[in-house]
DNA sequence: GCTATTTGGTAAGGTGACCTAACTAGAACG
DNA sequence: CGTTCTAGTTAGGTCACCTTACCAAATAGC
């Protein structure tokens, strides 16, 4: 058995915890963060002055400031503290947000899709985007990159998973290894659907919480006591798996309802939402149905504080009224279910939560 | 915002990994828990001392030992280093273990059940099995009491919660309240199934787990994470509310198929038993796809490593391998589905478990 | 303008939990 | 009987935190 709790841990959370508080506030003087976070003023002016030293904050001229007595050194976030790219992988082509550690996105690279199943023009999308975010990075180094990916993805291998009748054949690359000859920083990969529960969890801020995204696949992503479940094999939150209404998957019978995806790539979205915008009740009963299903089971087996559904199809507004009261005959103490606000962007923001907690996390344990 | 890590959680859990390597190896000497945790020598040294001072530890005289040196001074569990009480509330009646801080059990203590909806007979019984295991206890003090019940359970308040149809109506009291005069120790409360899947897993030791019980109820338990999941309301693994085949519950569908509860208070588990030792075509058929239905949602929604079926239906030795086969053409990657080892003493493991792990987090917290 | 007050920050010294290195204690081997 | 091996202690150091006391600088009010 190894050291269980070296006492660095205590160093690290500390200058983690005085970061963060100094990117919440924008502008901070020593006195204000001892203040906030109960730290005492010397320990917080060592840590600060590892964090600066390590390039992650950096002092500002003085402030207005309306108090009385005498006025601080104010911290910010360094101007060279780095910063972190995070990449969606898609349908809809590449996307990708080059931002600073705050979080705040400096630049946006996009490429269109190559065709359906076209391998080769997506890799040559996501290198693209990459060269083109390096070509124009802002101050500091590139401290993490994270990818969204539209298909499962293993948890600790980063391998893409290969499903039949995914709607994203052609996705089923590796980003790492697509980048490795590019980028020098670490390359997280991660589902979209579960950077989309992150960051749609980040507003919401239930400690359990599922996100029910329903688009040209169906997906789950799960929140439980402040953790990303991604389950044992990556598969976590493959609702199209879920039983159907008879000995089939839910998938397979949403396809044979002409609606869905079983071993058709891709499913037609805009069709689907044309069909509810002009009130076609058999669409939205089995849409209904089939988000009530998925909602239930989720309830049922763990019970989370909030459901959202999100997707193109998921936030269509007239499936919200309908799935609460199935939900509410189903289960004896029902989720609030909501909708996401996020939109197509969640997985972006998913990425660059994961790409910033990575890269501020190593940025402080390699810190002196 | 609070101090973030307090310099004492390092001392807490040098003591809880000290503690757990006395016990699981019965007899040490400081020098073999220095090799064996990667502590050193004079950090073991103070920290057994703080566990002998406070009782969980106690020297022993010298041990024949085929080395060359000089003898070692050998540890291991004090003698009035205290006791836990584990106990189980269901139809069957109330049992319950008394148990050293090593997990062993030293008296066994039982009542049966008074008649179906007999809430006073069953504070009663509960009161007697708490009276007799009081009045017969090991060396010590009396550090934890765990419950476990067979209905659920509120993960924060303790509270049983009350469902409609449950099979163990007379069930709906407060364990914390009934002993509240018996014992100033604390009372724990934890579903009966989350701490049979709490046992299973120690002896499985998968990262992510679940127990399927199919008994008298339907239930689950979910490990994940190394974390008991339990639910925003507690509900979690009440899979009684899956969506069946049609639009309402499975547990109705069960009920309406002849098996399962819906309103009846209680299942007759013999008649189902029975059935499957005749080899009974529609009744395996029925349970078949009703557990192939849980281990289906539950592999979709959370993907673990182990599905472990459980109870007295659960356990049938007819239901492994036609439930393997239909989750396998299921699922893309299924869980590996085996049957649990602990049988009917699951729950009353997992509660001696539970105590445990909080009696031991005490007792060390609670140290110099 | 001068002083009191208020606020920001540093210096000095202490504590707790860990470490390494060097020692003493005691048993067995040859 | 000395050598060698193992167990455990002592001494001294480091690291991350703390409190207390002070200095520094700015405004408020006279």
């Amino acid at each position: 058995m190894e050291r269980a709790l070296p006492q660095s841990v205590l160093r690290e959370t500390t200058d983690r915890a005085l970061f963060d508080e100094v990117v919440g506030r924008e502008r901070v003087t020593r006195a204000e963060l001892a203040a906030a976070t109960g730290f005492s003023k010397p320990t917080v002016s060592e840590s600060v002055r590892r964090l600066t030293d390590g390039g992650l904050l950096a002092a500002t001229g003085p402030q207005e400031t309306g108090r009385r007595g005498r006025v601080g050194t104010f911290y910010e976030l360094g101007a060279t503290a780095g910063w972190v790219l995070a990449v969606e992988v898609d349908q809809s082509g590449v996307h990708a947000w080059a931002a600073d550690l705050a979080g705040r996105v400096r630049h946006r690279h996009d490429r269109p899709p190559g065709g359906a199943g076209d391998t080769r023009a997506l890799v040559d999308a996501l290198r693209a985007v990459v060269t083109s975010a390096l070509a124009t990075p802002p101050a500091g180094p590139l401290r993490a990159v994270a990818v969204s990916m539209a298909n499962p993805v293993h948890p600790t291998t980063h391998e893409v998973i290969a499903l039949s009748g995914t709607p994203f054949p052609e996705g089923l690359v590796s980003p790492a290894d697509v980048l490795a000859d590019l980028v020098t920083a670490p390359v997280l990969v991660d589902n979209d659907v579960n950077l989309a529960a992150l960051a749609e969890q980040g507003s919401v801020g239930a400690a359990s919480f599922a996100y029910v995204y329903v688009g040209a696949g169906l997906g789950l992503g799960l929140y439980l006591g402040d953790r990303l479940v991604r389950g044992a094999h990556g598969l976590a939150g493959e609702i199209g798996y879920l039983p159907g209404a008879g000995p089939g998957t839910l998938a397979a019978e949403l396809a044979a309802d002409g609606f869905g995806r079983s071993d058709a790539p891709s499913n037609d979205v805009t069709a689907v939402l044309k069909a509810l915008d002009d009130d076609d009740p058999r669409a939205l009963a089995v849409l209904v149905a089939a988000v009530t299903r998925v909602v239930g089971s989720v309830t049922a087996v763990v019970d989370p504080e909030v459901v959202l559904l999100g997707g193109p199809v998921g936030t269509h507004p007239t499936l919200l009224a309908p799935v609460r009261d199935a939900v509410a005959a189903l289960s004896p103490s029902p989720a609030r279910v909501e909708h996401g606000t996020l939109g197509v962007l969640a997985p972006l923001h998913g990425a660059t939560r994961l790409a910033l907690d990575h890269a501020v996390r190593a940025a402080i344990t390699g810190l002196p």
